[in-house]
DNA sequence: GCCAACGTTGGC
DNA sequence: GCCAACGTTGGC
């Protein structure tokens, strides 16, 4: 089993708007990076955990886990021109882009913040905290996961 | 195949 | 809202 974080802005969609939505499932589209989409499409598995985090907001926080309940399939609003993640590129006897459907297993009863994250020496070396690093969708270490778990938890400190 | 120009991400 | 960092595009 692997572990990820992914990245989602809260103002688009939040962990709320998953807790909501049906079976607190949802399709994670719009992935339009191709090593994003390399580690949706070629690596992630029913039962993957996943850290939920809240990117472009303030502040930018670890809110979550979810876990992979559906593999990789064609990101179809790739397919749509009304939406704003259409691409003309991609077709659908060949598609460019791809999607996993995720459940939220647990909302963190307080969010980790990514100041908190950083300042933990044992989260240092996340892809998260490395300057510059834009991706939406990324590994992470077992340890890792657990310990963002383990800060998420109400008695933390 | 190089690389300048451009668009996007996302912390601040 | 700014802008550094990065990925993508397209002219050559």
């Amino acid at each position: 089993m692997k572990y990820w974080l992914m990245k989602s802005e809260p103002e688009v969609f939040s962990i709320d708007d998953l807790a909501k939505s049906k079976n607190q499932t949802t399709f994670w589209d719009g992935v339009r990076n191709y090593q994003a989409r390399n580690f949706m499409r070629d690596e992630m598995k029913i039962g993957d955990k996943v850290i939920f985090y809240h990117s472009n907001t303030e502040p930018p926080a670890a809110v979550g886990i979810c876990e992979v309940v559906k593999e990789a399939y064609p990101d179809f609003t790739a397919f749509d021109p009304k939406s704003k993640y259409y691409d003309p590129k991609s077709k659908k006897e060949n598609p460019t882009w791809f999607m996993v459907d995720i459940k939220l297993v647990k909302k963190f009863d307080r969010p980790v913040s990514l100041e908190e994250i950083k300042r933990n020496p044992k989260l240092k070396n996340m892809k998260l905290v490395q300057k510059g690093n834009r991706l939406s969708v990324m590994p992470i270490t077992k340890e890792e996961f657990n310990e963002i778990v383990l800060m998420g938890n109400k008695n933390y400190k």
